[in-house]
DNA sequence: TAGTAACCGAGACGGTACGTCCCGTCTTCTG
DNA sequence: CAGAAGACGGGACGTACCGTCTCGGTTACTA
């Protein structure tokens, strides 16, 4: 019954929308979080920060955690370009342990891990927001996973009847374990260890 | 040169603290994070909730968090009891499988999930609370993990070079990652193809 | 270095000042008062009677104290308009025992003496309210005594060697005096007593 | 119908009270209201000082204002001793300026003017506190005016259809005025002319 | 080329919760 | 049993942010 072509009241119009000003807001988001740790960073401190009224970031994000969830996608973009891939060199065992430590490395490093930490953290206690950080952020990532060992599989180095889903959970998962919980160092031999244990089980072979 | 034992001025006299109100407090604590969810859930609340002024709180705990660990801690204390073990059959597959599962529907029950969760996302933020959390509730049970698979160890079900320490992680790891970001549901299956995948490895036998 | 016209970055903008909450928190201010009493009047409560956030209140005045004071000359204001004057006769006597019975009874109508006792109590304690209490409030009320002697002086019913400053205080000191001790009750024989007394002297004429 | 040797549950046995106690209170409510001025001084501040349980202040003392009260009765009492007499020289005029400049120098002392002040101020405000003040204090001081002004009106320097009650109140209003409200400086010039004006009126005689 | 509609920086507003300070009461232990 | 000590339930403080709401000002499409 509404006129299809009258926007919404209040969506705002995307194309007048001022790029600067996000950017800013993306940057300030950012250095806060990592300055400030995320329950301190406010809106009303991005917004001074960027220079750059409230409402300009009320009318673009729902959250606060919106907003670093797309700071960190935008960052996330950045680093990214061509490297969104895990190596097949035929290797299985080889190129997780690459990747893996590659993981590790990241999550040591300051600039990725307050971000990523708070949101995750969000994610843990707001379905939405988790959703979404899964669905953007997450699960392309481990979709690497999938396609590596489907090689893998192909390759008849991994077991058929293996669900491969479950399976990059053994790599991941204990990661981001001690990643979030922080309950041991996170170190190249933690990864080249999760690789081994996973790839040829804990049992006796007999 | 100050008498060691002079207390910080500051510390109260905990021989006189109100057993009455502590509980209180605890009751209060849970039931609004279970109701609200924690972000909703104030101190103010809590307070008003267990009929108790803020500063009695304010005094014996630094934070939210903090009370809700504490509340939950006991309330963990009054549910474990006796059954703090992982049984020892013999069968190591069959005894991580029935752990993991009651893991699984600990996890799915709603009295369990609002409280752990929203003290696991404050401890993946705050430093200092994730380490009580990981000291005070989660390193105990993983502690259980190591005992149970030193003896399947010793019974030569497990291979001699395997860290055990690690070793556990490739079952909590996954499933903590599922219970935390929501990424697949966490099912009685999930749970055996997880003892499965880490028992015998993914690799094809050669 | 400092442009002299930015101003003070604390100090918020009085253009966009919101006028319905101004008189709202007077009102509510005036009432409270007048209920129950100054130190029982909060802060919280003017808000809230107000439907005003508090912050509203603190960003416009740094007290209780600072409220009610504007709140009584708004009052004053509306109350004022064109009476302010002492009336001359001709007849110094009369002039001052009709102004003095005024004074007389506005100190002993309840709308005046709650918030007008309050102020002053709250003065003599606080210097810079009570420089305030004096400079907006009572400074100008006896520049009309000022006035009214001189022109008597100038008709040469006031001896000429008289400070008028001074002379003003023989009848307006006795009657605050009374007013804040209430020592003994404020009528108007008592007004009409301190006119003869201080322009006849009390002693025996010889 | 109550057993009359059985004291009242809430009135303490006064005999076995403290005598430290009580002077440390005093002299540290002195202090305070010295140093931090009355509102910020505190019962818990007053007890802490005094090294005193916050009980022993409310076991006897109904409020801070009275213990203040008490406190400033002490101290007049100790530094009045003998001369709480006016001079009674025959001149009156003479002997009234030596006491209103005391009187002045008194209020201009910081030992006297804070806790006079914030009696002063509470009794304003608060009427049972206040009757005390009179009572106790100033009314004592106003009969010694009485009493001078008798004695001149015996001797037919005073008109015998004075009010002295009345009288007296042009003196010592004026002076409460300029202390209490702080309008202009309290000078012996002040005092003098005071009495000046007060005992010769303002009127050109004619 | 003027008009006008939206975004923008700015920040006042009604609110909620914070963490602190005291209040006056109650309880425990000591001299 | 008075007194020192201090925990308690409670209430207000003054502050920090929330999310909403104007307010000029500056673009950038429309008439």
């Amino acid at each position: 019954m509404t006129d299809p072509k009258a926007p919404d009241s209040k969506t705002p119009d995307s194309t007048r929308r001022s790029d600067r000003s996000r950017r800013a807001i993306y940057d300030a988001a950012l250095a806060l979080v990592g300055e400030l740790g995320y329950p301190r960073t406010t809106i009303e401190g991005i917004a001074a920060r960027a220079g750059v009224g409230k409402q300009t970031i009320y009318r673009w994000w729902p959250s606060k955690a919106a907003v670093l969830l797309e700071a960190f996608m935008d960052l996330a973009e950045q680093a990214a370009a061509g490297e969104a891939e895990i190596p097949d060199t035929g290797d299985l065992e080889a190129d997780l342990k690459l990747v893996l430590r590659a993981t590790v490395d990241e999550m040591n490093s300051p600039g990725y891990d307050a971000p990523a930490r708070a949101l995750a953290a969000e994610g843990v206690v707001d379905p939405v927001l988790g959703a979404q950080f899964v669905e953007k952020l997450l699960e392309p990532q481990l979709q690497l996973y999938v396609k590596r060992l489907r090689s893998a599989q192909d390759a008849d180095d991994v077991r058929p009847d293996i669900d491969l889903r479950i399976a990059l959970e053994l790599f991941v998962g204990p990661l981001t374990h001690r990643w979030l919980l922080r309950t041991l160092p996170l170190t190249h031999g933690y990864a080249d260890a999760l690789v081994d244990y996973a790839l040829y089980g804990l049992t006796a072979r007999r």
